[in-house]
DNA sequence: TATTTTATCAATCTAAAGATGTAAGACAAA
DNA sequence: TTTGTCTTACATCTTTAGATTGATAAAATA
């Protein structure tokens, strides 16, 4: 190996000013980081972000002024490849979800012991997401149990199994935004054969119109599925 | 503590009889465990579940006869609190994010040491979901894709930013399968205004009927996104 | 074989949806 | 003050959508 590793340049965004400073002086300990900037302030982490262009982003996410997952989503759209690590000190599995969800490559608990810190930023350093163990099993009881209701929705009674093959084809083509001529175009039958299986399908799915017919089979697992209730 | 530990009961499914007998070996030396069946066929491995209510399955995800991940899906349904751990040959993204997806408590590669595979087994068995620190990160790679394609295309430009709060109000309501009297009537004006909106809105997501701006309007973050590509 | 389901098509009618033009009052920005 | 946008509203007209009834042939099923 010619090329020697540098070393990550670490931003810190914080809006407890001891534990900014705590968390300096022990990543300035380690050898292989780099501290270029320190702020209070979500909005100035972003500009200093653009600025000093960081490997590494600590960012608290527990701060009043500014929602720090918010700027967290800033700065992912910037599409620069900064890392960003969340800092929180809840390990809610809702925080949890909406942190990785946005794209934070890791995300540690402010109580953790400041070893698991420095892993967690190794990892990521070297291109790796990582979540502590224990946040993981939170993580994914929040992501299972948003697919569960789902299926438990969908489980009482699928009014789409009772549609037969050719009437899902002209579901399908329901869904796609097409009028009775353009489905009788794509399927080669006549309009009024359209207009009898819609009128069919309205029957079946209890709807009283096309739209209706198209949120239903959206809601109910047609084609692709809705992953409501996660927003962040 | 006065009750103690009782030994898991676990059930083995693999298609590989080999493989199954080395598990079962492995596991047998374990005090806490007990093998209550082994099979390699999955759909007698649903019927053994039924039978046995283990407190385990470990799972091979990769059988050709029938799919692992489906005979998972579908002791999941049953709803009778069997933990059930995938085993698999391939670290694949789809896969791990798959098995995660329905319910799988822990996803473990066949190639891994069997401490590791103990060491799941205990943290399942202790109610928790357990994940290789590797394949979580591979799982996160994929999670935060799925999240970023959506981005990209609703920042391409997003045609509902044109709308009125108005607007905003009368297509919010035709999302929910309203017509234009139940519009008027929700919104208290008249139902040639709500035409009036409903035709803006048409024009300004250049859409031809409600059908379409519906369609549009879940498509590109309205009210509650999409998890579009990702179905099991 | 007899029966039911499915897919096809038609005619007819009513109701709803959509297109277009016009316009007045409210309100904010220039 | 003027300009522009937003919300409201109406009239008119054309086009779709939807409901209903009826019918035929093929295919699946009992």
């Amino acid at each position: 190996m010619r090329e020697f590793k540098r070393r990550s340049r670490v931003l810190l965004i914080d809006d407890n000013a001891d534990h900014l400073r705590g968390v300096k002086e022990l990543i300035t300990l380690e050898s292989s980081y780099d501290v270029v900037a320190t702020t209070t302030s979500a909005n100035i982490g972003i500009n200093l972000a653009k600025k000093y262009r960081p490997d590494i982003i600590l960012m608290d996410i527990n701060m009043p002024e500014k929602d720090g997952l918010q700027a967290i989503q800033e700065i992912e759209k910037l599409d620069m490849d900064i890392r960003v690590i969340a800092l929180s000190g809840y390990d809610d599995a809702d925080l949890i979800f909406r942190a990785m969800k946005i794209g934070a490559k890791g995300y540690v608990l402010k109580t953790m012991a400041s070893a698991q810190l420095i892993y967690a930023m190794d990892e990521v350093a070297a291109g790796k997401i990582y979540l502590p163990t224990a946040l993981t099993s939170r993580f994914f009881e929040y992501f299972q149990n948003s697919f569960k209701e789902e299926e438990k929705s969908s489980a009482e009674e699928n009014l789409l199994t009772y549609l037969t093959a050719r009437e899902e084809e002209v579901l399908d083509l329901l869904t796609q935004g097409n009028n009775y001529k353009s489905i009788a175009g794509k399927l080669f039958i006549s309009e009024t054969t359209v207009k009898t299986h819609v009128n069919n399908i309205f029957q079946k799915l209890q709807v009283n119109d096309r739209t209706q017919a198209v949120l239903y089979a959206l809601n109910n697992g047609f084609a692709n599925r809705r992953l409501s209730k996660i927003a962040v």
